[in-house]
DNA sequence: GACCAGGTATTGC
DNA sequence: GCAATACATGGT
């Protein structure tokens, strides 16, 4: 099935986003959306050909909505953001599994893009259901719950074990229900989302804005701190949040993505790679 | 052999 | 509240 672009299958997926894609030599992409084995093609005009999952489900997946095209033309018309949208004009927000989410950015701290993705495969390859060709389902909160924490530390968790553990049984007994944040506030997703061992501030606005529709949510971490002293000058992570919330209010978290993903390029950080120009 | 990586928890003031 | 520090691990 096609689906209509502009859609940047390298940098929406690869970009440290998402953590389970994988390119193959003949420039397919493969990973799970849902519980399902997907493949995509990127293809010159910017469209993607896929196959794997109905077209609602993909749609969902990349955030294919109404609102998406007014959003766009809200943030180009910010200086501080044109030539970012030019450039990747299908970086889009993705709308991931809140569990995966939250497991892939609890293991975000003080980490990196590579490690970060050989966790989230070994985690999913050790107490996933088996979907074909190496590619598993993530696996529920409840056996994550259960594993010993040595078992977890051999998937490259490190000093985040405990913190995962801990998470996966509060998520496990419903004493933190992710499904029902979904769309909540800014506040309210980020409050419930504190709750969790291993996540703080950064961490709950990316599982928020990366899973739950939670749009106004601003993810600040060293990159963004380092854009937005580019653009606007120095700024603490405090004054950073105002600012964007003032500057860009419910479009924040997609011009959060733009910052990053521009000086990442410009920088060409670790977890970039081979990501071709337009 | 430091230094770094999409920070967080803990401690001390 | 805010600053300082430790933290597993693997790659430069």
């Amino acid at each position: 099935m096609r689906l209509r672009g502009p859609i940047d299958l390298p940098h929406s997926l690869l970009g440290g986003q998402a953590f389970r894609w994988s390119q193959a030599e003949d420039g397919a992409f493969r990973g799970v959306v849902g519980d399902a084995l997907v493949e995509m093609r990127p293809r010159a005009d910017g469209s993607v050909e896929a196959e794997g999952a109905s077209r609602a489900a993909l749609a969902s997946y990349f955030r294919i909505e109404r609102a998406d095209a007014a959003r766009r033309a809200r943030l180009a018309r910010d200086p501080a953001l044109a030539d970012a949208m030019r450039a990747l004009p299908g970086l889009r927000l993705l709308r991931q599994d809140p569990w995966e989410t939250t497991v892939a950015f609890l293991t975000s701290a003080n980490n990196n893009v590579l490690r970060i993705e050989g966790t989230m495969r070994a985690l999913a390859a050790r107490w996933g259901d088996p979907l074909g060709e190496g590619h598993a389902a993530f696996p529920p909160p409840g056996r994550l719950a259960r594993a010993r924490e040595a078992d977890l530390r051999a998937c490259g968790l490190g000093y985040r074990a405990p913190f995962l553990r801990d998470t996966a049984r509060l998520v496990a007994r419903g004493e933190v229900d992710l499904a029902s944040l979904r769309g909540a506030s800014h506040k309210e997703a980020r409050e419930a989302l504190l709750a969790l061992p291993g996540v703080g501030p950064k961490v709950a606005d990316c599982i928020a804005l990366f899973s739950l529709d939670v749009d106004d949510a601003f993810p600040i971490d060293r990159w963004v701190l380092r854009a937005m002293a580019g653009a606007f000058g120095p700024m603490d992570a405090k004054r950073t949040a105002a600012f964007a919330a003032a500057r860009w209010g419910r479009d924040a978290g997609l011009a959060q993505q733009y910052l990053f993903h521009a000086l990442r390029l410009r920088e060409r950080a670790p977890g970039t790679r081979r990501v071709a120009l337009a």
